[in-house]
DNA sequence: TTGTAAGCGTTATCAC
DNA sequence: GTGATAACGCTTACAA
């Protein structure tokens, strides 16, 4: 293993270490003779500067963080965290920076992964994503006046750089779909309660039913996590009612194909006796039987502004705008 | 944001800053008395270590590097990667190491990549997937003596630190399996020429039909890459075959689901008039109509060999083993 | 046992 | 224009 620095490619080039950082760096001020003679000794040795040494020096490692909170497990199946992942590895090393993923199972880690990658400043900044309602991360960033951006929501809204879908909006959207198929008895399947995401959808969803002069039967709603186990067994339950739904809207995908698992193993028909919403547009949603309509998110769109904005704030070129909202819409299918 | 260094906390502490860092390391010289004061200080303020310094001292990162060789889109899609990065970020995590993900979209960008994270040091190790028969990057790595781990195959075998599946074997499995339900026209829809891992399965799959007594028509065996897409045209042209297959070996799950969609659009009846199987067992396989069969890799045990590889190298304990095996076992369902 | 000081490989500020 | 030189925050001989 090669042992370059900068001294010795000085060294070879009979100049000071100063001038290869200078050549390195593109000042102008170096002759035109040095910079040759310099850049012929690099290219010869294949030298590449430490990022190490450059990190310490300039305060910035040039490394975005992203922490996730789904047990490996989890993670391995959900393609909403793939999709994300791509998205923002392909932004981020567009504008020139790498991204260092840690997944955070355990509610009493995250705390301690977040000091671990910022306070060590391992990262320049951080992505956040799933805001709780109560979020203990974000007063603690705040106060110390670190740099992120969530994608999500959090109050008061301004606050903190964030982009998010209008989830309200996207719980109302699948909802008044299944209001217009003439569905009365329309039930949510959810994630954890005290999760933006969640009860942002559920209560777009309760709005819908409210404004079409529908009650909101308590029974009807079920509180899980982001698993096709849990869809499975909160549309068995459902099922299981003296008066079933005729229509569900699942927090997720995954759901939805677990609540899909659950009526077909009851012979209940699916869209006939069952209509069935989920969120994302996973791209397993066309291979399912039947496909899945769902409430296409754009993951991309949300990567890029996530990106931008932080790096925005790593770079001193503030966004003018703090809070950005990326539309959703319905993807139709055979399920609904 | 605070800006606290092992100086302020010694002065803070009345020591010298040397004192500080051998409390923070453990150091059993220091007096009690001495240690308590330092750590109180350590508390109230909430120091935390510089990793970038630490890393320019110790000339280690703490960071593992991965390097898939997908496009943003095909990354975000595909369910092996998803499933790959996430078990890694486990067992990293685990051992005190984080990971670094990059994309290499083009080819030309790879080696820059390499070079990038490497060469600057900002990750101690990586770990390298989908080798190419013909890999500029192992010969360049084993040179310079990079600490790296391959998840696949390169030969010389025992030339590098590796953990793969028996991929040879499982074509043989895939196919032996077909041959068995009756079917003797058998096609192989592949990914790119020259992968290992394809041309691997390629090999398991010419072997089956051999020890059979078959033949392998070059008109049954697709090359292609990775995506549905690719599934779907190839399976379109050898259904339009004079003499079409009535099973098909695709390389991987979502180039069957693609072959699925094909068969389905023609009304061609799966598994009755087309047996297709799969490989990796992706999430999707039981939710697709009809349900996949398919060679499941264990990818949390790849990922686990191969982390625990990389980290030995990196911490010299160099493991006795080169060469790592990871059985497949087929997983039977609907479609063959 | 504790403090002083020399690096780790950069960048950037000085003089010359 | 170029070369010393002082940081960046930490670890670790070496001194005391």
């Amino acid at each position: 293993m090669r042992e370059l620095t900068q001294n010795q490619i000085a060294k070879l080039s009979r100049v000071s270490q100063a001038t290869v950082s200078r050549v390195l760096r593109g000042d102008p001020r170096v002759t035109e003779e040095l910079r040759q003679r310099v850049l012929a000794v690099i290219e010869q040795h294949g030298y590449v500067p430490d990022a190490r040494a450059q990190s310490l020096r300039s305060q910035r490692t040039g490394i975005l963080g992203l922490v996730v909170h789904r047990s490996p497990k989890q993670l391995a199946r959900d393609p909403f965290f793939s999709a994300l992942i791509a998205a923002i590895i392909d932004f981020a090393g567009k504008a020139g920076y790498h991204l260092c993923v840690d997944a955070a199972r355990a509610v009493q880690s995250r705390r301690a992964i977040y000091e671990e990658l910022l306070r060590t400043r391992r990262v320049d900044g951080l992505i956040l994503v799933e805001p709780q309602t109560q979020d203990e991360r974000m007063p603690h960033l705040l106060e110390e006046g670190f740099p992120f951006v969530l994608i999500g929501r959090y109050e008061p809204t301004d606050a903190v750089y964030s982009v998010d879908n209008d989830n309200i909006g996207a719980g109302r959207m699948a909802t008044e779909y299944l209001l217009r198929k003439g569905h009365r008895r329309i039930a949510y399947i959810s994630g954890p309660r005290g999760l933006f995401v969640c009860e942002d959808r559920h209560m777009g969803y309760q709005q819908a039913l409210r404004e079409a002069g529908e009650c909101c039967p308590p029974e009807l709603v079920v509180w899980g996590d982001f698993t096709e186990e849990h869809g499975y067994r909160a549309m068995n339950r459902l099922l299981g009612l003296p008066e079933p739904p005729t229509a569900v809207v699942a927090v997720d995908d995954l759901v939805a194909i677990g609540a899909l698992r659950a009526a077909k193993e009851r012979g209940v028909a699916v869209p006939q006796q069952l209509a069935v919403v989920g969120f994302n547009d996973s791209p397993f949603c066309q291979y399912v039987e039947p496909p899945l309509s769902s409430v296409a998110v754009d993951i991309r769109t949300l990567a890029q502004i996530a990106t931008d904005l932080l790096i925005r704030q790593l770079e001193g070129r503030d966004p003018a705008q703090r809070r950005h909202i990326v539309p959703c819409h319905l993807v139709e299918r055979e399920s609904a």
